[in-house]
DNA sequence: CCCACTTTGTGCGTGCTTTCACAAGCGCGT
DNA sequence: ACGCGCTTGTGAAAGCACGCACAAAGTGGG
């Protein structure tokens, strides 16, 4: 399920703050989700939590941690060192959450050889290469769109079946691959379409309704 | 619908390379969807196509645009300069498709000042005026974890009712603000999840099922 | 004018997701 | 030992999304 991972940063919040165990009714709310369906979740991949008493917050981590696969590391590459590249590269938060940045690459030659988040640029060329001699198991392509689905070809070829797509296209790869999609200005758009749908009903509801009188 | 900036930038694609018309079985390919669900979902927001020869580019350009509300233009605030911030400042993709970058806030007395996407940086102490002179109504928190909720609070307060929010925490707003959420580490969390079950699945399956036998 | 072909719009069945509601289980105080 | 209050786990109902498949509608050629 794709809310594991929210409850998990809840679960650890909770953890840092010394808590023990946890009902799902708390858990729920920090998680912003409704409490049977966190259960139904937690119960459908096999944990176990006490009745009258909730659920031991080290022991649920634990279990969450394990079936999303965080026990081991993976390897992420991150091609397309660009601002939001090097903005990725530089956030921390991914090494404590079982991801190393293992490798960075662009197609720029001014840009290769520079060091990058303490990792040296290399050239889009040696993909092939870096992808079997660091293990990478994970493209991310921050590339302009032009160069995404070249990219994003040359990864699967290459071995790596997990993506996530920065650029603005829908990349077309071949079954068993797995994409994941991040546009920015979608979920600006998005958001443009709730609130002008907010500002319509506050009083001018009728004139999408096409019964516009006056 | 959430689709529909999708099918937009496809017919754009479409309209650059000069194509009039287009039917819902080429659209839905280039858009990576059913082509059932796209006519339903074009059927649903009323836009009429021909039958026989498929929808006329522009006027469907045009109609969802109308929809998501691009034809006005959106004050957009973007709070913590930091990486992300500065490449999302950076990223000219937004201009084109009706999101303004109107102002850019930080709690950094060091970062005041600066000059990032030929915008100065001003301090958040200074929200609430900034949100009423520019007129922002969509606001983008890219700052530490710990600092969101606050600015959250601060932004529904001076009347912003669209966030976009890449912090890794569940904002807690009033009802009737929108809130976004992007989280890096949790796409990568979903998809280390699925790498993991395609690994399970092949040839390691039954141990996953408590069936192991050796 | 008519017919064959193309493409839209949509009724309907199917399966998944969400939510309600409650029985079963656990701890604690007495 | 017993009962009360709290919390989990889950059956059942409701709601929703998806996609098939087909009728309706338009085009173009003969």
């Amino acid at each position: 399920m794709a809310r594991l991972p929210v409850y998990l940063r809840a679960l650890q919040a909770l953890q840092d703050r010394g808590t023990l165990t946890v009902s799902s009714e708390a858990l729920a709310t920090a998680a912003g989700v409704n409490s049977a369906k966190l259960r139904k979740d937690l119960s459908h991949l096999g944990s176990y939590g006490t009745r009258g008493v909730g659920y031991e917050v080290e022991y649920l981590v634990y279990q969450i941690s394990r079936e999303l696969g965080l026990t081991q590391d993976w390897a992420v590459a991150i091609i397309g060192i660009g601002n939001l590249g090097r903005a990725l590269a530089d956030y921390g938060g991914f090494g404590t959450r079982g991801f190393r940045i293992a490798a960075l690459l662009d197609a720029d030659p001014g840009m290769v050889g520079q060091s990058v988040a303490s990792l040296d640029v290399r050239h889009i060329d040696s993909l092939e290469e870096v992808v079997r001699s660091k293990g990478v198991s994970i493209g991310v392509i921050t590339t302009p769109a032009t160069a995404a689905q070249g990219v994003a070809t040359r990864l699967v070829e290459a071995g790596v079946t997990s993506i996530l797509n920065f650029a603005p296209v829908v990349l077309n790869v071949p079954e068993g691959v797995d994409v994941r999609k991040v546009d920015l200005s979608i979920e600006l758009q998005i958001l443009a379409f709730h609130a002008q749908r907010r500002a319509d009903g506050d009083g001018r509801g009728a004139e999408r309704a096409g019964l516009e009188l006056t």
